[in-house]
DNA sequence: AATTGAAATGCAACAGGATTGCAAATTTAC
DNA sequence: GTAAATTTGCAATCCTGTTGCATTTCAATT
């Protein structure tokens, strides 16, 4: 893993502002997806619409891909190292009905779907509900 | 396929109110899921939260599913014949990022997924994305 | 160092969908 | 027919996401 979210940011040409630092170390130091809400709390006192636009930033520059869970609130996961955030590295994710969590099943990749004639693969979101190991 | 909508609910031990048989009527005579909204607006003048509940309703007694396609507004589909809701009749859903139309792939059912030690299957939302084959 | 233009931020407001409380109406049970 | 339970309608609210706009920050240029 790079060194520090200020080196990750400029290698990918953004500028590392102290917001964007702060946001990224959050996603870093999360194990499992989180949403804005709790990036938001987990800073304190900080705009929402700053960590939006930033979330927003990540998401365009494939440092970040998003999850709908079905909860109503999206959450945000760091992507692997030379992710490209195309098929190869689509994978599915799991989200505990107990605690809430959602986590990347990085081993469980999404293959190209055998779709009715016409249809068009682009992408594809697949979240595996069910109960986590912590919730056992 | 049942005949009324009425036998259908009566079926499953609901009572067929007004609200409860024009609703399904709309499930049953769409071929693509469907929003609240969508549905409301098929009626004409009805109650957002009546139909709200009778769509929960349905879902309890897996008369419809839900589907989450990343729109923001949750879509429901009919169940087939049979239905019961759980692994064997789920099945993967496709979303057309040109039309917006929300279609199940009720072919591409989803196997029980091998998931990391621990972890317990309860269900699964799967969603396909990218153009529909009249939208080519 | 001052100027200036671009990018980022903060604030406030708004949009859309989901959901609830509660009273009125309808249906069912006794 | 009366009482209890269910369903409905209406209004209000919550929650998340999103945008407009003024202000600030930053970096390049003179
Ligand atoms: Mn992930
Ligand atoms: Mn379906
Ligand atoms: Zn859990
Ligand atoms: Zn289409």
């Amino acid at each position: 893993m790079l060194g520090s979210a200020a080196e990750l940011l400029e290698q990918k040409n953004i500028k590392p502002t102290a917001m964007r630092q702060l946001v990224l170390d959050i996603l870093r130091n999360n194990p499992q997806a989180i949403s804005l809400l709790e990036i938001e709390q987990q800073l304190g006192h900080v705009d929402r619409s700053t960590v939006f636009r930033t979330l927003k930033t990540f998401q365009e520059n494939c440092i970040i891909h998003k999850i709908d869970d079905g909860t109503g609130a999206t959450k945000f996961a760091l992507c692997s190292e030379g992710c490209s955030c195309n098929l190869g590295d689509l994978h599915a994710h799991f989200y505990c009905t107990k605690c809430g969590q959602t986590t990347c099943l990085k081993d469980h990749l999404i293959e190209q779907p055998v779709l009715p004639e016409g249809f068009n693969f682009e992408s594809a979101n697949y979240v595996i509900k069910g109960i986590c190991a912590d919730c056992r």
